[in-house]
DNA sequence: CGGAATCCTCGAAGATACTG
DNA sequence: CAGTATCTTCGAGGATTCCG
């Protein structure tokens, strides 16, 4: 239903058959597009804020430190665009504004969290790692 | 062991307890670190391709398309700093250099297959969604 | 083969100011 | 409140060259 015959060439979890470049740039292949958009420091801090729950514009800006009135806009209207995020106007006065997730974007905002907690978990460790190869390559 | 009582301030899957920023510039607060590098569009890919076993150089420079040496090398060297990489020289002539992904580095691998097969999987929702969006917005 | 070093561009993103 | 518009910077990343 997405695309015709078109196997993605991608590296999936086992055993990949073919040698085929990751991410080539055949006209169907936009995989790249798409793990970009997941890539995006920004869009992961949202989709993990909106994973809780809808949240208001100044609520999301107020949660992420340190993102800009343009960065945030930005990333909710690319989200937007991809059908991850609902953006819900009541027109009141003044204007509110809810986001919250589609169901696919609910999907993503899952694997968000179990990225997030990833890194939770292996934070210590990477320091670490980072220190003894800082302290041997130093030298 | 990693670091003493500090409780990341971070979203984690369920119901946050408290409203404070997410990545909040803290000393202790790595996790926007960690994110990044997982977010990393060359990271992502290098670790999909290792996931499968480990590989020459020259194969992840075929293995990744558009990837420069430059970037190819900086994205090893720092995935080796944060210990999820292992470079192997074969001192041969020529010289013979394999990578391979440490153990903490094959459970990140999974969490980057699980995100590919996400993208995989919903890349034509999204593409259906930005053009419906744009045809909208256009006009 | 597997890089390191250098130069340079170009676009992502911050700062600022204004608005319905 | 929830943005839009504009200007500007700054550094990620490509291209190129050289090396053990």
């Amino acid at each position: 239903m997405t695309e015709e015959g078109t196997l993605p060439r991608v590296a999936h979890t086992g055993v990949r058959s073919s040698r085929e470049p990751v991410g080539a740039a055949t006209p169907t292949c936009r995989l790249r597009d798409v793990l970009d958009r997941v890539g995006d420091k920004w869009s992961v801090l949202v989709m993990a804020l909106l994973g809780d729950g809808p949240l208001r514009y100044s609520e999301l800006q107020r949660g992420i430190d340190g993102i800009s009135q343009r960065m945030l806009t930005l990333t909710l209207r690319s989200l937007e665009r991809d059908g991850l995020v609902i953006r819900n106007v009541t027109p009141t006065s003044p204007p509110r504004v809810d986001y919250s997730l589609t169901p696919v974007g609910r999907t993503l905002s899952t694997e968000v969290a179990s990225l997030i907690r990833w890194a939770d978990a292996h934070i210590g460790y990477v320091a670490e790692s980072r220190d003894t190869y800082d302290q041997r390559t130093q030298a």
